[in-house]
DNA sequence: CGTGTTTGACCCGCGC
DNA sequence: GCGCGGGTCAAACACG
């Protein structure tokens, strides 16, 4: 993740030496402190000094110990917030999708044709900020769906979010795909892009790529078939938010990919299919804290987080003019 | 010159 | 059988 636009502190003020008021009390303490280091550390310390140096250092020892404690407090109860919260997206997910598979079969039941339909109507990037979501259809949800020779044809949907103004039909997902022609569809005036994977000459995944009726912001690619090779890169460029449902298949690449991607969101450098400064400014204040607590999450799971911590903290020790000689 | 894209024509399944 | 609409083909074209 760019820590570019990402304030990732804490905002602990572990020690606050550029106090933002005067009737602070911790902030006097501070100074009081710095003031006993100086006095420690100018001339030649007496017994007297050593004692008092020491009863000092105790005390700051004691404070540290207090902040790392709160520090490991806050960790804690981020991490509790984000889990709760991330089984409670689950559950919205998992309702959501459960009407709305309702809704579609009842909808194709009614329709003359077109079982094979996309029905874009419901796309409503479900969780606030989700840039890409994806679906996996089976033909078992689908008999109708694909003459006999497909029946075992797996379908997955990947919602990647893109410039209204942009009409450049073009998921990234890291294969290499060769466009083989393009249809303007009756109920969509947006054309869709089919697409065959070039990676491997006989690979015989198909691809379909077309903005959403209902959100043009929404580019809809429709992944057909499994790769017979593996993805040419291990880092694609379309994220993935959420997941559907239990029996659906989390495809943020293809239905290949899917077994070997982790459900766990992740986030890439490519700023078309990711949340700008912008983006992320216009978000819900509920996604905002959704993103703080993701990263705090993933920062506390990372070991280096807690080094570099420590390292963080002890350079500000360090960068102390008066405490820099230890 | 090789590769990828564009685009009109064609094919095929489905409903009437 | 006919018309509709989605999917595919392939020649022409663009580009590096």
């Amino acid at each position: 993740m760019d820590s570019e636009w990402v304030n990732t502190s804490l905002g602990l003020n572990v020690i606050p030496f550029h106090p933002a008021s005067d009737d602070q009390a911790p902030v006097k303490k501070q100074l009081e402190l710095e003031g006993d280091y100086a006095k420690v550390f100018e001339g030649h310390a007496s017994v007297k000094q050593e004692a008092a140096a020491s009863h000092v250092l105790t005390e700051e020892l004691n404070r540290i110990s207090l902040e790392n404690k709160k520090l490991t407090e806050m960790l804690a109860a981020l991490c509790e917030n984000y889990t709760n919260l991330q089984s409670h997206v689950k559950e919205l997910m998992i309702t959501k999708q459960q009407s709305s598979d309702q809704n579609d079969l009842a909808t194709n039941f009614n329709k003359k044709r077109k079982p094979d339909s996309e029905d874009y109507s419901n796309i409503g990037l479900t969780s606030p900020g989700t840039n890409t979501e994806t679906s996996s259809i089976s033909d078992e949800e689908y008999p109708c769906k694909r003459p006999k020779e497909n029946i075992n044809l797996k379908i997955s949907r990947v919602y990647v979010r893109t410039e209204a103004s942009d009409t450049r039909l073009i998921v990234k997902d890291g294969y290499q795909w060769r466009k083989y022609g393009q249809k303007v569809t009756r109920d969509n005036p947006s054309p869709r892009a089919y697409y065959k994977c070039s990676f491997a000459p006989n690979c015989p995944v198909k691809k379909k790529v077309q903005k959403s009726a209902e959100n043009p912001c929404v580019l809809v690619a429709t992944y057909e078939g499994e790769h017979n090779h593996m993805h040419p890169e291990t880092r694609a460029e379309v994220t993935l938010i959420g997941s559907i449902s239990p029996n659906q298949q989390l495809s943020p690449l293809s239905p290949s990919m899917a077994k070997r991607t982790s459900p766990v969101p992740t986030f890439s450098s490519d700023k078309n299919n990711n949340l700008s400064p912008r983006e992320i400014e216009g978000a819900p204040p509920a996604f905002q804290q959704f993103l703080v607590q993701h990263m705090a999450s993933s920062l506390s799971k990372d070991p280096n987080f807690a080094s570099a911590l420590a390292a963080a903290i002890s350079g500000r020790f360090s960068d102390q003019p008066r405490m820099g000689n230890w």
